[in-house]
DNA sequence: TGTTAACACGAAAACGTTTTCGTTAGGAAT
DNA sequence: ATTCCTAACGAAAACGTTTTCGTGTTAACA
């Protein structure tokens, strides 16, 4: 069990200064032929590598990104990963990912664990607690001791940094314009409680194509259920809420779900009630996710294409770590990108 | 926008030396009262924290787990990292990911950018082009260098480390077993070429089982799919190649399959010629994940308790980080943990 | 022979810590 | 008055790099 090989010891070994060792592995033009080759191969035969930390320590960069998301047992934010693993790893950074799990102390705490150094900037999507509570210090002060962060999907608009985010109003109104021009006439929503901007974002876009049909938003076709219902342990009662649903309005043709899962809920609760999708009932989702590709029959979704959000995260992230060192305080121009979404039809609409 | 601050500008700042507030800060005794409590107002103000980067270079550990998993839009390897996140993050250690995308160059990649000082031990589950072509050299190679590795998963059993594993043969056999007691006589299996260890042992779970009921295996009832068939694009494939099996094997009553994605596309199968699960066939899957909770019907499958597995995982490699200043080469005693499988009935079967 | 230029290399600082080992000054003890 | 101890602090090394700025040797030139 050797341990690897530095400078200092090659420099040992062959009886030359470390100065020399680290140029003779540059290249440099200072030092001889003779010697650079010797060096060369013997850092070769015992396959040395510069310290990482060392380097990140003179450098005063570590090229390393860090992520916070509230979760990452999620088909979105997974997909966002690697989407910013990608750019990432091919401009030659590495990313480290911290869990807030929806706590807005974990948030705090991974973020100050992370900034001490550890990384040159953050690509994060909030916490619902934080976004609840509104407490957006921990970013300000991030941002203040220059530390840049690019936000995604669920920013908030108070702090100055990059953003990507989908247009959730655009997206969920195409979708229901799609219901209305398939001839539905009672199309339910199913959203989320207001905290997330999202879910507020997207139950505006229902009401906005409702009314640009000229139809009026009828509150006992709406259905807001608490966030904590997404968690696992809760589905049975998210499906009793949805199948109240149905049987209160037995008029309903068509659900529009701010995510999957509720989305094939609905189906399952349509189908429990005799109804068949899409012949009866029409469905669409938000979110392409592995439920609406393998759901039966397969949904009709939103997609947010995550990837493509992480790539531009990183990718706005990257550059904006790049070209830091030109000037000081430059004007700072923070950039919003907007990912288009995309309709995919499956067979839970005409 | 103030950068860090360090303990030098605190020393400059207050007019003593850095090993004073090194010392101040760190409630030294050799330093009064007075000082001590100057030093530390003033740190608290400017909110001092000590720089992680210089810390790893002087501790020569950086806290810092390395990952390496073939893909991270997976459920199974997410809910892994959020269990080794959860013990790393207790423990005072961050997470660093890699993703080797199933190919042995962007694993070997992958691991070399990060064994060179960036962490200190690497969890990791094999890329399935490594399986094949059995080429295990970085892994020997990071070992010999002092680095730890736990594999999990897919592991390699020529490499000497600690592995958290999941009792597939018996998993499967179980599942099969209860098919078995359950009346059905023909038990198809949808599985995968035997690349990975993982689908092999599966395989061998289902003969074992058929065996042990005195039951020969009928290789017609077999289905070998190409693992490419996972990737979402070739999804129209394999429902053919599914489809086919029934309609060549009409007496088909039971279907196990070595993962999710092929029992719903069973189920889906099965449904598409007019049978119903679980009445006229019945369907087993592996891994618990989110397809097998909310298909229709419910999918039975064998969950193998992937964040216990990363849990496990981080715990193993933490207590060789934390033990292995101790001595320098005791005897390593490696340990294989074994996860158990648990068999969760749902809908697809009766 | 003396000056200069090129060449090849080494010393040292710097990045930000922690820690070991002085060093100084003052008071107590002899 | 001398010695000794202790309290309070500073200098410096170390972790592993890179880079700037010497410095010594040799060869060429006047």
């Amino acid at each position: 069990m050797k341990r690897k090989i530095t400078l200092k010891q090659i420099a040992r070994e062959l009886d030359v200064s470390i100065s020399t060792v680290s140029k003779a592995l540059r290249n440099s033009i200072e030092i001889s032929e003779d010697t650079t080759q010797k060096i060369q191969a013997f850092a070769k035969l015992y396959n040395y590598r510069p310290n990482n930390i060392a380097l990140s320590l003179k450098n005063r960069k570590t090229k390393t990104i860090g992520i916070i998301i509230p979760e990452i047992v999620h088909y979105f934010f997974s997909k966002v990963i690697r989407g910013i693993e990608l750019v990432a790893n091919k401009k030659g950074y590495n990313v480290i990912v911290g869990l807030s799990n929806e706590s807005f102390d974990k948030e705090v705490i991974n973020m100050e664990m992370l900034a001490t150094g550890s990384i040159d900037g953050f690509i994060l999507s909030t916490s619902r607690e934080t976004l609840q509570q509104q407490d957006y210090h921990h970013f300000k002060e991030t941002i203040n001791q220059g530390m840049p962060i690019v936000m995604f999907d669920r920013v908030v608009n108070e702090i100055n940094c990059d953003k990507v985010i989908v247009d959730d109003l655009k997206g969920s109104k195409i979708a229901v314009d799609k219901l209305i021009s398939n001839g539905c006439k009672n199309i339910a929503l199913i959203t989320t409680k207001d905290y997330v901007t999202v879910g507020r974002l997207r139950t505006q876009g229902y009401l906005n194509a409702l009314e640009a049909f000229g139809m009026s938003p009828k509150a006992n076709l709406i259905l807001k259920v608490d966030d904590d219902l997404l968690s696992e342990d809760h589905l049975e009662v998210l499906e009793e809420e949805v199948e109240l649903l149905f049987k209160s309005n037995p008029k309903i043709d068509a659900v529009f779900a701010v995510n999957e899962l509720y989305a094939v809920t609905a189906m399952k609760a349509a189908r429990a009630l005799g109804l068949t999708v899409p012949d009866d009932v029409q469905v669409i989702g938000f979110s392409d996710g592995v439920l609406s590709k393998h759901a039966t029959p397969t949904l009709t979704t939103v997609s947010q294409h995550a990837q493509i959000m992480g790539e531009k995260a990183a990718e706005l992230l990257i550059e904006r770590l790049e070209n830091e060192s030109e000037d000081e305080d430059e004007v700072e121009h923070y950039q919003t990108l907007i990912v288009d979404t995309e309709l995919i039809e499956r067979d839970s609409t005409k």
